[in-house]
Order: C-alpha cells, then sequence, then structure tokens
DNA sequence: TCTGAAAGTATAGGCGA
DNA sequence: TCGCCTATACTTTCAGA
C-alpha cells in the first residue's frame, strides 16, 4: 500500500520533517498551494501512514540521557526467545532503537542513560533476560549529528526552509 | 548549562515528546496549570535548548527509505581526517546518524536508503572519501521498534497520554 | 490571571480538468 | 469524479493590564 508520492508531497514532507510545527498556512504559501489543499493533503499523508506522527526533539543530556551506547545482542535461536528478548528490551525505557540485523548478532540497539553507572544497571538487566546468550557493548564517545528522514535532502529548486522551528 | 527540570517540566516534556502538536491548551489541562504558565515553561526549555526542534515522524518504507543499515568506519588518525570525515557524511542524505565510538572503529553511522543497490552507491561514495582506511557494513533486516527520547517513561500518576498525534 | 486582538485551523459549497 | 479554490465560522495563541 504504497502511496504515489508527487513533488509537492514531497515538499510537504521534508519541510514537516525538519520544522513538524510549520502552520498550514506557511506550507501553502511555500508550495503555492491554497491552505485546505493543503491540509488535505497532509491528512491523507497521516491516514496513509506516510506521516506517523510528530515529535519534539530533546536534548540528551538535559534529560538525563547523556551516554548512549550500542549493544549487540545474541540469544537463542527460535521464535519464542525473539519475542520474548523484544519484549523484555521494549520494557526498558532506556532503549530507542531495536534493530534485527545479519550477522552473527541477532539484535543491535541503541541505549541512552544518565551515565555509565546507569548504563551498567540497564546491561545487567538485560543480561538477566533468561535467552540472552551474550551482550557487546559499544560506548559512543560523542554523537557528531543525528537527523530526522529527509531533511537532508535538497530543496531543489523551492529555496525555502530556514530552520530551528519554536512554537509560532 | 543544565537546567533544573521540575516535575511539571519533565510532564511536558514526556507530553511533546510523544506528540509534538500537542496544544498548550491541552497541556494545560494535563499538567493542571494556566495557559500563559505552560507557555511559559515550554518557551524557557527551547530557549535553554531543552527542546531542540520539533519534527514529522515519517515511515522510512513510503519515503525511498526501507532499508536500513549501520556501517563502521576506520580512517586516518588526526583532527584533519576526522573532520573531513565528518565533512564528507554530513552531506550524504542518507546517513541519519553518525557517533564516535570507543574501539577500533572511529565513526559508526546509521544510513537508510532505497534499496540495497542504493546502499552499494552510498558505501561506494563514502569509500572514496580520501583518508577512509576501511569500512564494515551490517545490514539491517528489519526494525524491532524506534522510539523518541522520554516516550517510554512511566507517566506516573497523570492518567493522560494516549496516542497518534494527527494535527488537531 | 484575565481579556481582546491576531493568527491559525476547520468546514462548506462551487469551479474546472 | 477528483482535486483545488474562495469564503466563512471556529479554535488557539499571544500581549497588555
Amino acid at each position: 500500500m504504497t502511496r504515489q508520492l508527487d513533488e509537492i508531497d514531497r515538499a510537504l514532507l521534508r519541510a514537516l520533517s525538519a520544522d513538524g510545527r510549520r502552520t498550514v498556512r506557511a506550507l501553502a504559501k511555500s508550495v503555492d498551494l491554497s491552505e485546505p489543499a493543503v491540509r488535505e493533503r497532509i491528512q491523507r499523508l497521516e491516514r496513509d501512514g506516510v506521516i506517523t506522527g510528530y515529535h519534539a526533539e530533546l536534548a540528551p543530556a538535559q534529560v538525563d540521557a547523556g551516554t548512549a551506547a550500542f549493544i549487540a545482542l545474541r540469544f537463542d535461536a527460535g521464535r519464542a526467545a525473539r519475542d520474548q528478548v523484544e519484549a523484555a528490551i521494549h520494557r526498558e525505557p532506556a532503549v530507542l532503537e531495536a534493530h534485527e540485523v545479519a550477522g552473527e548478532d541477532c539484535f543491535w540497539i541503541k541505549v541512552r542513560v544518565a551515565s555509565t553507572a546507569a548504563l551498567a544497571d540497564t546491561l545487567d538487566r538485560i543480561r538477566a533476560i533468561p535467552v540472552i546468550r551474550g551482550t557487546g557493548t559499544t560506548i559512543v564517545l560523542r554523537t557528531v549529528f543525528e537527523r530526522p528522514l529527509l531533511s537532508a535532502e535538497s530543496t531543489a529548486g523551492a529555496a525555502d526552509e530556514a530552520e530551528p522551528a519554536a512554537r509560532a
């Protein structure tokens, strides 16, 4: 059910990806359509699951999440074990991403915690999941950058898009 | 310059992290403060860099980003080489995250592209950066979940927070 | 904390491809 | 029929007392 997106849809997605609070009015101006037309499109993008939500981006260090790490997980074969691991890591608030990867490891997860001590605690709880057979932790010394999907796409032609956001 | 956040600030951050478009009115109701008081707090959180932006979340598969991979980069020692790599990968739209990590590898980056063919192209360009000495790619077979900071925190007490969002 | 003005959002009805 | 437009009613935000 992959909708076909035209250039206007993509421009709206780029704009909302960069600034999720941009007003319909501003969007309408930048794509040169009327407000109702733009609202229509955005609602369709939401309904069709192209836009899956809107979120504030927070500075990790300011919300007790200044320490990041990737953890590779190896665990017993079989769907039951995998489901158990998924449920357990989903319950850990520090785990922000979980990916099933090719290769020897089964999962790679990204965690953000307040300190290395907190990382140790999280790691202890993960190692305590019964089916887990091993973990490998890679500490992040510095996050160079993180950005949302599409935000780096060239705006090719439409010379708008500035930055930050700030409510209104 | 780490601001001290009280429980109300944290509740606001949780709410905006889960739904970046929630209105001041709704937020005010959920934390039981007046609207101006809440607006005040949010503006301060933005000014102080706790909230660094607002973004729409997009379904990767629908925007030519259905294939994810992590790439470990090894490159020449020294600040000049590092700066060069940073600049080069920042120019690659497919690179969504870049982290300097402890261990043998220098950087770990996360990429999202349309296909494995596109991944090969991206990888070629990265390998072509002069100072790069080696890469190691780990393909993501399936992303189990991804979530924003704070979104998994228990709402402890305030029984609100539902979901998706959708403009108004 | 409240109130009025300004800005933004939603809905309806009509036009043209 | 579908997508866009104009016009109007409504909600939210914001500044000053």
